[in-house]
DNA sequence: CGCTTCCTTCAGAAATTTGTGAAGTTAAGA
DNA sequence: TCTTAACTTCACAAATTTCTGAAGGAAGCG
């Protein structure tokens, strides 16, 4: 039996959480996410408080502040954590909220808005009758679909989860 | 009136089929992928036939037999194209069906089986009576949620298809 | 009001990724 | 069977990305 370790802070079982983290984090990678942000993510949703400050990731994760800074201003920008202003104190603290975060990751509504816009782009210059306009055009209004989809899909999945787990 | 050009196979608007796939590659490295893939599946989404061989990409997108290879083989390996022999010619095509390639997008099914390994060993290895095991065991159950909802998703798109562009 | 702590920014070094040229492989056509 | 066209693979060069160390700036605390 694997003791599953106190849930004390840093400690725990450092090793343990150290798997997780960089297993979690390369397949985040693979995905397509920069490592550093991927890691700093990674350690934050493996961290019992769901936060962690900025010197605590520097030392778990082993890389330098600045790298740090980088990889949360980029997950900020991505509203995949939040920064907190520990009150009292400059340090700052930053946190994945439970649902917060895989809401930032399906609504990659941005991503798809800009899809959208080069390939409405696309069908108006190729001209709408040739072969490829209508291509795109299908694959416009492709993701338009998926775009509405997503909406009522996070919808389901709020009720799902409150019935599961209750309220955040 | 910008004429939409006449479609000749390589002619039309070199100016506006190219600046269409740069654009649109733009975007999607953006998102991730790699510039040669992008360049490649843009150009063949722009295509008026669909389908283009190797040396015409080479041509089109001003790069090495080498790079067209490579783009290539990492597209069909993600199944957003499909290479058919040219009978009779040693020529290859490379092609983008018009339903194929989005599924291909959407049903990273294979990330999102990656993701939920990983998150279950990690609720493995911390305790799923911890905090920190609690918050992933919600993560996965999301993606588990997700995933049954992408296939339902697809089914509604091809019918919302087939009324408005009829069968392939 | 200055000291100290913590975070950020910036320039540059290191590492990784990306694309090329050249050689190799396969298969069509004579 | 031999020639040749077409794609692939491989080693290396170039470009880009990523992280660090050092200097700079804001905010608590004495």
């Amino acid at each position: 039996m694997t003791e599953p370790a106190e849930a004390t802070g840093p400690g725990r079982d450092p090793e343990a959480v150290s798997k997780f983290v960089e297993g979690f984090a390369a397949q985040l990678v693979e995905a397509g996410m920069q490592r550093m942000p991927a890691r700093v993510f990674a350690a934050l949703l493996a961290s019992d408080s769901g936060s962690l400050t900025s010197a605590e990731l520097g030392t778990q994760l082993k890389v330098s502040p600045a790298a740090v800074s980088g990889a949360v201003r980029y997950l900020a920008q991505q509203h995949m954590v939040s920064r907190e202003r520990e009150p009292g104190s400059r340090r700052e603290r930053y946190r994945v909220h439970s649902d917060q975060w895989y809401e930032a990751l399906t609504s990659r509504e941005a991503v798809l808005k800009r899809w959208e816009a080069a390939l409405g782009e696309g069908v108006r210059s190729l001209g709408a009758e040739t072969p490829a306009g209508r291509r795109m055009a299908e694959t416009l209004a492709f993701f338009e679909f998926v775009d509405g989809e997503i909406a009522a899909m996070m919808e389901r999945w709020r009720v799902h989860r409150e019935q599961t787990y209750g309220r955040d």
